[in-house]
RNA sequence: GGGCCUCUAGCUCAAUUGGUAGAGCUGCGGACUUUUAAUCCGUAGGUUGCGGGUUCGAGUCCCGCGGGGCCUACCA
């Protein structure tokens, strides 16, 4: 809400005296916001052009360049001023008063504070402490900034940090490194896909139905139709429509939304990378998972091993260990277990390591609780867990040879699941029969089920390749990569309004 | 959903058993032609998240609400 009324009067004073400086600049038909600069140079380049300069020497080369002040240094008769680009890179400027003169010397100290925007014309040499600058005959106001900069030397607050991500960014280089993180990782997975012959192809956000995941959708409304929307929870069903219209290695790196719990690890809006290959099956689709997150890794970071924030080092190299469900589980137990253990001898295990089983749980629901607590809990590195119960996977074809299990792995790394990859169910009359029965348990209220998706299953019908497919979680990657929390991966994560601010006018 | 913690100046943080809300940086005025968390002198800045209550007196104690964090539960 803005309330205009109060923004001058209450305002701080910081605040007020950066207007009143707006106010006096416009006054004197100065422009504080021109449109354009006539700039021969980015920071980036000066710097680049005068690598090791002597101490006190001065270049012909001049150069119009701009920044956003960063630190200023004002004495008497001589200013310095720290300016910083879009990269990152800053740059020192020198503002003598032998070189602009009194007035502009008097002016530089009454108009340009820290967070401005600025430009200076003259020529690049180095300070008498050997620092890179320019030496100022001209400059001039880019951009005048009503607010203050937050201190550079403490770390604002997490919740500012992420409430106001543009302030993060120009104070914090560990911030605009995770945003170029982020574009190099998809990069690189864009990269590695798209050198194996795969397509990159966008399936609809708004849909009829939510499929190929078990989880509450968003819900929307199309006024010109008069019906209600979902956001997608997945690409899946999308993707195999694309494999049957032969578009055999189709990927989609895209945005999901999941109306669930929003917690260190859980974002309500996520991306993801799901790939599908024809006649692969899911030990394809785990080695070349394999190399995509290898390959980020050396793309981004210089090699497969890794280190994060907390300074821990992390190898990703080689090849990763399978583990498979019942025989991982049987030996962490000490207890013979299979997918014709009866439900009683499941919920006695559950009950001796104290796990708080729901009833409505299915014997494979079960089985991957105990998984979790006797077997995820202790990996190490990366882990493929394979081979999973029936129940939970809908969407997997069956073990070849291995009754009650599916063909499905889930890739573990730093005990955070990253991926899981299916050798995908093609078979339509089996696959119509595992929809129906979650549909059924929809009509029981549980609305994360799925809604039996008919025109997936005509495509079906029309035959799919045995195929293989992965769904990536590409924050979970940036978190295993850097070791940063989901927040610090999403420039914009979803946060409360502040309530609070906004009733007071402080948001204007 | 449950539990615990937290919210104080533009930013980062103090404030003893309930007793005049402070500091650093930032800002403002001044000195300084080599600063870079400059230094020196002077100075300003607050509805202590919001609303109630207890009390002679509340940043502090109690109740409600809001934001955030951690744990737990739920979770393809």
């Amino acid at each position: 809400m803005r309330r205009l009324g109060r923004v001058t009067e209450d305002l701080p004073e910081q605040m007020q005296v950066r207007r009143d400086k707006r106010e006096r600049l416009l006054a004197a038909q100065q422009d504080v916001y021109p449109v354009k600069l006539p700039l021969t140079a980015s920071l980036a380049e000066v710097r680049d052009r005068h690598e090791g300069l002597e101490p006190g020497e001065i270049t012909d080369d001049v150069v119009t360049v701009a920044g956003r002040v960063i630190f200023i240094r004002n004495t008497g008769k001589l200013c310095f001023v720290k300016l910083q680009e879009g990269s990152g890179v800053s740059l020192q400027a020198m503002l003598s008063l032998d070189r602009v003169g009194e007035e502009r010397l008097a002016d530089w100290k009454a108009d340009v504070d820290i967070g401005d925007h600025v430009w200076v014309t003259g020529a690049v040499g180095a300070s008498r402490r050997g620092e890179l600058s320019v030496f100022a005959d001209a400059w001039g106001m880019a951009s005048k900034a009503l607010r203050p900069l937050p201190i550079a030397h403490k770390d604002m607050n997490e919740e500012s940090r992420v409430r106001r991500r543009y302030l993060d960014l120009i104070v914090r280089p560990e911030a605009r490194d995770m945003a170029r993180q982020r574009v190099a990782v998809m990069r690189s997975l864009r990269n590695s896909l798209d050198s194996r012959g795969y397509l990159e192809v966008e399936t609809p956000v708004l849909q009829t139905l939510h499929g190929g995941a078990a989880a509450r959708p968003f819900v929307t409304h199309i006024n010109a139709y008069d019906i209600d929307l979902y956001l997608r929870i997945a690409p899946e069903l999308y993707l195999k429509r694309c494999v049957v219209g032969g578009l055999e290695r189709v990927y989609d790196l895209n945005r999901n939304f999941r109306n669930e719990g929003a917690d260190s690890s859980h974002s309500p809006e996520f991306a993801m990378l799901e790939f599908y290959q024809a006649y692969a099956d899911y030990r394809d689709m785990a080695e070349l998972t394999r190399t995509l997150i290898q390959q980020a890794a050396v793309d981004v970071f210089g090699g497969t091993t890794v280190t994060h924030a907390d300074g821990s080092v992390h190898d990703l190299g080689g090849d990763w260990p399978w583990v498979s469900v019942y025989p991982a589980l049987s030996e962490a137990l000490g207890h013979g277990i299979d997918p014709q253990t009866p439900r009683q001898a499941l919920l006695d295990l559950a009950d001796e390591a104290d796990l708080g089983i729901d009833p409505a749980w299915t014997e494979g629901r079960i089985v991957e609780e105990l998984l979790e607590h006797h077997v995820v809990a202790h990996f190490t590195g990366p882990t493929f867990v394979c081979d999973y119960p029936v129940d939970n996977a809908p969407l997997v074809r069956d073990h070849r040879y291995e009754p009650g299990v599916v063909e499905k792995w889930d890739l573990y790394i730093g005990g955070v699941e990253l991926a899981t990859g299916y050798s995908e169910l093609v078979d339509p009359v089996i696959q119509r029969e595992r929809l129906l029965a979650q549909a059924k348990l929809a009509d029981r209220g549980d609305d994360e089920a799925m809604h039996l998706d008919e025109d997936f299953l005509e495509a079906l019908e029309h035959g799919m390749p045995p195929t293989g497919g992965v769904g990536m979680g590409i924050d979970r990657l940036l978190m295993t990569l850097t070791g940063r929390g989901i927040r610090e991966t999403i420039l914009f994560p979803l946060v409360k309004p502040d309530r609070g601010a906004s009733e007071r006018g402080e948001l204007q």
